[in-house]
This record gives C-alpha cells, structure tokens and sequence, in this order.
DNA sequence: TCGTACACCGTACGTCGTACGCTGTACTAT
DNA sequence: ATAGTACAGCGTACGACGTACGGTGTACGA
C-alpha cells in the first residue's frame, strides 16, 4: 500500500504526468515555449524522450495540460465580497499568473478546446457575476470584456522588454527615442518622455484600466 | 531603367522582399503559422529554399516582417471625426485584420521590437487621442486600454471553433453541453442555453465592449 | 575579353516530434 | 513454482525543420 501510495504522489524517482507537465512547465518558464523540446524535457527529468509518451499522448496534450495548468494557478472569485473586488482580485491574480508563464498567452490560439481547471475559473467566475445581479447576458458581455482586458494586457506587457520604470528609462534613451525622429513622430516621443518622467509601472497601469472597466460594468446590473 | 523597375516591383518571374513576404502571409493564412516552413514557402513560390535568405536574414526577420505587413493593412483614424468615431473605425479594422490572420495575435509575444507600420500606427492613434484632448499620460493609458481589449479580444476569437451563431448552436448541442454536467456547471449552462438563445455573434460581441470602453474614456478628457 | 556582382541553388548538419519494437520488472492466476 | 500479462522505460529510425556553406550561371561595366 505505502508502494502504491508512492507511484501516485511525484517522487524523485519515477515518473508521473504530474511531474513531467511540472518540469515541462519550468522549463518553459526558463527557456521559452521553443525551448521546449520532449528531448530536453526528457532530460531534465533523468529519463529518455520516449518515456514522457507514456504520460503523455503528444506534445500538444502536454500543451493542453501545462496551460490548464496554469489556470490552475489563478485566484477564484471570492464569494462573500462585492462582486468588484472579487473581480479585481482574480483579475490581477489572472495577470500575475500570465506574467510568471508568458508563454502561456501565445499558446491559447491554437488549443481550442477548455481544459478542466479553465471550466471551473469560468463557472465561478460566471457565478459571481450572476449573483451581483447580471443578467446571463450581460455576465457574457462582462466576462468577454474583462478576459480580453487580460489576455490583451498580457500580451502587451509580454512584449515589452523591461519590467520596471527604471529599465524604460535607460531603454528609452538607449533604444526607443533613436529610432523615432521627432519631425515624423512627435507624439511618440511626447509620450516617451511623459513615460520617462510619471516612471511607468506595468501593473499600475494593468489596475487603471481594470477599474476603469469594472466601473464602467456597474451600470449594467440588474438590467438586463 | 524599365528592366531597373522590373526588378523593383513584383512580377511573377524572380523573387523580391515583398513577394516573399506577401506569399508567406497567405500560406500562414491558409495553414496556419506551424504551417509556414522556409521550404514549403519557398515551393509556393518555384523557388528553392535557400534563395529565400537573399530577401531575408531569417525566418525571425520574415515574421517580424510579415506582422509589419499586418499592420499595415490596419486602418488609421480618421483625422476629420470626432474621437470617438474614429478610433471605433480603427478597432474594428484591426479586428477585421487579427481575424483575416489569427496567426499575428501569437506571434506579437515573442518579437518585441516594433516595425514601422506599427510605429507609424501607434503615432497616429496617438495623435488622435492627444487632439481629442487627452494628455499625454490618459492618452497611453487609453492606449493601453483599447490595444488590450482589441487584442484580447481577437485572441479569444481565434480560439472559438465557431464564426457564427448558427455554428454555435450546432456545436454547443453536439460538443458543449454534454462536456458540462449541469449540477457541476449550473452557470456555463445557463449561460449556454441564453447565448444560443440570443445567437451569440462575435463582431456583435466586439463593439458591445468597445463603445463600452469607449464612453468609459469620454470624461477623461482634458483632465489631465 | 575579363572580372566582378548578383540571383539562385544543392548539399549537409544538427534539431525536432514521434512511430515502432524491444527490454526488464511486477503482479496475478494457476 | 510457473506462465501470462501488464507496465515503465528505452533505442533506433524517419521525415520534417532552420540554415551554414560553397557552389553555378547570367548580366554588366571596364
């Protein structure tokens, strides 16, 4: 029974499917998506590449299963709080968690089809929206909105080569103000040295946007 | 000098940047972008696979050329109409382009160094916000907010395995519905049932949140 | 006529995902 | 004790990938 009880939990040794997409997961995080390779994976788990096929049907379920995964990671709503700062929260929780893995956003084109851990983020969220009082058709509108809101900002900040105000600073007069002559882009270079001065901050920004848009949704409650 | 421009314009015979280009945007139209290989690019268009990299450094400068491209199809606001009119226009016609190429939305993560339609695209919606009477810093906030949501957006769009409500209706009957058993998702049914109700749209969908967003950002004008 | 530049190509290398078939171990039924 | 079956893991091989490298032919100025 204790033998068993160890194949079910990821030991050191021997494998599991839990262990593989953890490592798969990792490894993502550290090279990218294209440094991931089963042969790689493969070897930062002591094993063959064909081994992880026993855990794994192809690369693309490894795919699937990292990024259910991830949603895994992101905070549900809150039930007893009001329906704003639940959605705050998980919405912020939902960013974190798409800045820790950024591969994860250019992955959810091509999988079609919604894991588990994403059915259950998307009923409760749909739950908490019900219960403040959204028709179910509004609760679509909001849901629609707020999640491409994330994935959006997501995909945005991915591509932004600094994380911090003062990385900008130094990108800004190293890299960005030289390619944009003033004459042909003059608003661009007013907004960088804007930038530049207020010290720009991702998830700031993330936030004004956010509460922009869930103040712009209580309107819609009980309307519908 | 008529042979001179033969060779500067794309003509069936002979290669060129932007026949190569041109040529791999469509076949990342049709196939998909894992579908975009040198070789195979190089067969669409009679040419051997190396002789490609005389247009090209790499496949990486390809795709950052081809999201260019992409850009470029991108209408810019108007100058004459009102803010809000003109920047609906502009997110509605970058919809219409991420949706004509569900593949650029993937690759915006990985390459990070913008293109000068993407410049040139950026300073005009700039410009249009900052002449609404945005200062600078509401103006990238309002950036930020409109780029997500059109982003987003799009990114949630391409991974709908369905264009119309029609679609819809088949595929939540046939594949949806029976995935979620209704004491485990009671909302994700309702919210089913309603949507096929109401046949569910995704342009619909897009300008529901983006007027949204849009009002949201009316006050904020010239307060900065 | 020669030299040089250009446009293009064939081959080769190391990588990828994975089909296929092989090993050894563990357990179950007899 | 023995045979049968399942499982976990591995090695090899195939066709695709991006691309480094070294060609070949044609066009054109000197």
């Amino acid at each position: 029974m204790s033998a068993k009880d160890q194949r079910q939990v990821p030991s050191d040794a021997g494998l599991s499917k839990q262990r593989v997409v953890l490592e798969a997961i990792r490894l993502a995080d550290r090279e990218g998506v294209g440094g991931l390779s089963m042969r790689r994976l493969a070897g930062t788990l002591g094993a063959g590449a064909m081994s992880l096929y026993h855990y794994v049907a192809s690369k693309d379920e490894l795919l699937d299963a990292m990024i259910d995964l991830v949603f895994d990671e992101i905070e549900l709503p809150a039930e007893g709080t009001d329906w704003q700062s639940a959605m705050r929260r998980r919405a912020v929780s939902a960013q974190q968690v798409l800045a820790r893995h950024p591969w994860a956003n250019g992955l959810m084109e091509s999988r079609t089809s919604p894991g588990p851990a994403n059915l259950r983020h998307h009923e409760a969220v749909t739950a908490c929206l019900r219960r403040a009082g959204f028709s179910p058709l509004m609760a679509t509108h909001a849901n629609w909105l707020l999640d491409s809101y994330v994935y959006g900002f997501a995909l945005q900040a991915a591509s932004l080569p600094f994380d911090t105000a003062d990385e900008l600073a130094e990108m800004a007069e190293d890299v960005y103000l030289p390619q944009l002559p003033p004459d042909e882009f003059p608003y661009l270079n007013e907004s960088a040295a804007a930038l530049v001065d207020a010290g720009f901050d991702p998830a700031e920004e993330f936030i004004f946007g956010l509460d922009l848009v869930l103040a712009a949704l209580e309107p819609l409650r009980t309307a519908g």
